[in-house]
RNA sequence: AGGGGCGUCGCCAAGCGGUAAGGCAACGGGCUUUGGACCCGUCAUUCGCAGGUUCGAAUCCUGCCGCCCCUGCCA
């Protein structure tokens, strides 16, 4: 059974394909393909680590190769293992399989420091006890070169011992660093004598106090790449930089080699996926949690109901490049339509409800009509919808002064209520206090039953309704996009906040089918895609959450006519 | 400013010297017991700009313009 990262449409060209598929068949690496995913466990995976998480194990699958996730875990100020479990519960749920090549970068710590003894008797690495302040002083800037640090030429015994001392904790934190000697003057800020270690007098959430020393990053990830023996290793634009560094510490060293390749990340319309404005929106509350539905994490998306599959199309759908992007959400609406529209089973629910009477049809009887689950596929099958008559329509189903091209009930007109008949509106009586319509009287055609028109007559509308001594209550929930701007880092970013990305319905009226579905996604009819709230839907007392909404071109014409 | 990158339709993106794929969006129309889905059609004489090479350039060369990244003991 394919997993649906497996499942997801596949793409056309990229860029890194094609390098991948170069080194291949010039039979770089053996012509072998590994590449990792390398998630630091410090927060929750969001839409841009999906993205880069498929784009490797994309390229590893498809050159049938080998796939690992490895959790970069080398700064214990921010790491825990819970953030290891959620990540990985969204990897799976995505469907991406590393089978046994799962890592941690902490367990090859005894390895790294190896290596940093071997760069030290090499006499390419130094213990420098400049503090922070008149180090990044000395850096220099783009424009003039830094001043070598008084500690350079220091004798690798010394470098080795002093090394020694900051492992075993006998340097306080800050009064050391253990750096690369490479050029105070390179053009590229990065080789400027690079710090490979710092010491932090803190445990690590799964080492414990063993250390006393932590790498940095671009010291570890070639090593960890390296170890692992990574053929290619993906990464976003930023590091463009540090691949000269990354390149470096591998040739010094003599040991395997993998290609760094970057590509751009991913942005989204409408969504902010910085981990900095991820933490705003949960603190200041203007969003229920890291799995508040509108938020653009794993953990989001699934509670919203989107299916794995339409978000790993989404991210296939995409491509790769290094151009900047900013892809539109509404492909990313699409492709949730896109794979619900086929799966869904199509069921009535009222969420504005407007009391209908059929006066001709006789009191206390009740007709159970056969419902198909989904046109799209009968294999779906049917249910039983109970009709009556007192029903509820949905409020903007009915206009006492129709505007032109309204195909919907008002006085005189005649529609049809899917699956059951055909009526015409003869009359409504209005609340005097406020002028709403408070109910709709209705003639039904006993001759229509099921829907059809005996002569064939022509009936424009249909509306979906549900029978009022038969229908179960419930909340919905309607969600649309956070941000109410293209770019919500455009201005300010709250102000930018869509004020109604979510509304709640109380008092919804729903097909009875509703009450035990569980949380599959159903589409309520002419209304959307929606998913019970595994949260906070309970028997008796039922929440929906809104996927995604049908396409509405009454909606649209609405517009244009104002 | 120095270094590293990027610029093809509103958005994403193919294209790799032979005369601008595709998807989303948009717009027309058909069909419809969901104003959904589906189907059909329209949508870049032009590839950031300006020169040059060539029979021929989005693709090669030169210059310019615009945007992004880099001066953490973060990743």
């Amino acid at each position: 059974m394919a997993s649906p990262a497996d499942r997801a449409t596949t793409r056309v060209s990229n860029f890194i394909r094609e390098i991948v598929s170069e080194d291949v068949a010039k039979g770089a690496f053996g012509g072998q393909v590994v590449t990792r995913f390398p998630p630091e466990p410090n927060g929750y995976l969001h839409l841009g680590h999906a993205y880069a998480a498929r784009v490797s194990y994309e390229v590893a699958r498809e050159f049938g190769g080998r796939f690992h996730l490895r959790f970069d875990d080398t700064n214990p100020l921010t790491e825990e293992q819970r953030y290891v479990e959620s990540q990985i519960a969204a990897l799976e749920w995505m469907g991406i399989d590393w089978g046994d090549n799962l890592f941690f970068a902490s367990d090859y710590f005894p390895k790294l420091h190896a290596y940093a003894v071997q760069l030290i008797e090499q006499g390419q690495a130094y213990v420098c006890q400049l503090n922070q302040d008149v180090m990044r002083q000395q850096r220099g800037t783009a424009t003039t070169p830094g001043i070598p640090s008084p500690y350079r030429d220091r004798s690798p015994e010394e470098n080795l011992e002093l090394f020694e001392r900051m492992k075993n904790g006998d340097i306080a934190p800050g009064e050391a660093v253990l750096r690369a000697k490479i050029d105070m003057a390179a053009a590229n800020l990065v080789m400027r004598d690079p710090v490979m270690y710092r010491i932090l007098h803190v445990p690590h959430y799964r080492q414990g106090n063993d250390w006393c020393i932590y790498p940095i990053y671009d010291w570890a990830h070639c090593l960890e790449d390296s170890i692992e023996g990574v053929t290619h290793s993906l990464c976003s634009l930023e590091f463009e930089n540090n691949r000269a560094l990354y390149d470096w510490y591998l040739d010094q060293l003599g040991v395997h080699h993998p290609r760094q390749i970057e590509f751009s990340r991913l942005n989204v319309s409408h969504m902010v996926t910085s981990k900095r404005r991820l933490i705003q929106l949960v603190q200041e509350k203007r969003v229920d949690g890291w799995d508040d539905p509108r938020m653009p994490t794993v953990l989001g998306f699934r509670r919203r109901g989107v299916p794995a599959e339409a978000m790993c199309d989404f991210l296939s759908l995409i491509s790769v490049s290094k151009a900047p992007t900013a892809v539109d959400i509404s492909l990313l609406e699409y492709c949730v339509r896109q794979r619900l529209n086929s799966t869904a089973n199509r069921v009535m629910a009222v969420l504005r409800p407007l009391k209908v009477i059929i006066d001709n049809y006789p009191e206390g009887q009740v007709e159970w009509f056969e419902a198909d689950n989904n046109p799209e596929s009968p294999e779906q099958g049917v249910r039983k919808v109970a009709f009556s008559r007192e029903l509820y329509i949905e409020e903007e189903d009915f206009r006492i002064d129709p505007p032109p091209k309204y195909f919907r009930l008002s006085p005189g007109v005649e529609i049809r209520l899917k699956h059951a008949y055909l009526v015409t509106c003869e009359s409504y009586v209005l609340d005097e206090a406020t002028g709403r319509v408070l109910e709709v009287h209705c003639r039904y055609d006993p001759e229509s039953r099921g829907g059809a028109a005996p002569d064939g007559r022509k009936v424009k509308g249909t509306s979906h309704w549900v029978s009022a001594a038969h229908c179960v209550d419930a909340t919905v929930r309607l969600y649309d996009r956070l941000f109410a701007v293209e770019d919500p880092e455009d201005g300010d970013f709250i102000e930018n906040l869509n004020s109604e990305s979510r509304v709640d319905l109380g008092g919804c009226k729903l097909e009875s089918y509703l009450a035990e579905v569980g949380t599959e996604v159903v589409q309520f009819l002419r209304q959307g895609y929606f998913a019970a709230d595994r949260v906070d839907s309970k028997p008796g007392e039922l929440v929906f959450n809104q996927v995604v909404s049908l396409k509405d071109s009454w909606a649209k014409i609405e517009r244009r006519a104002r």
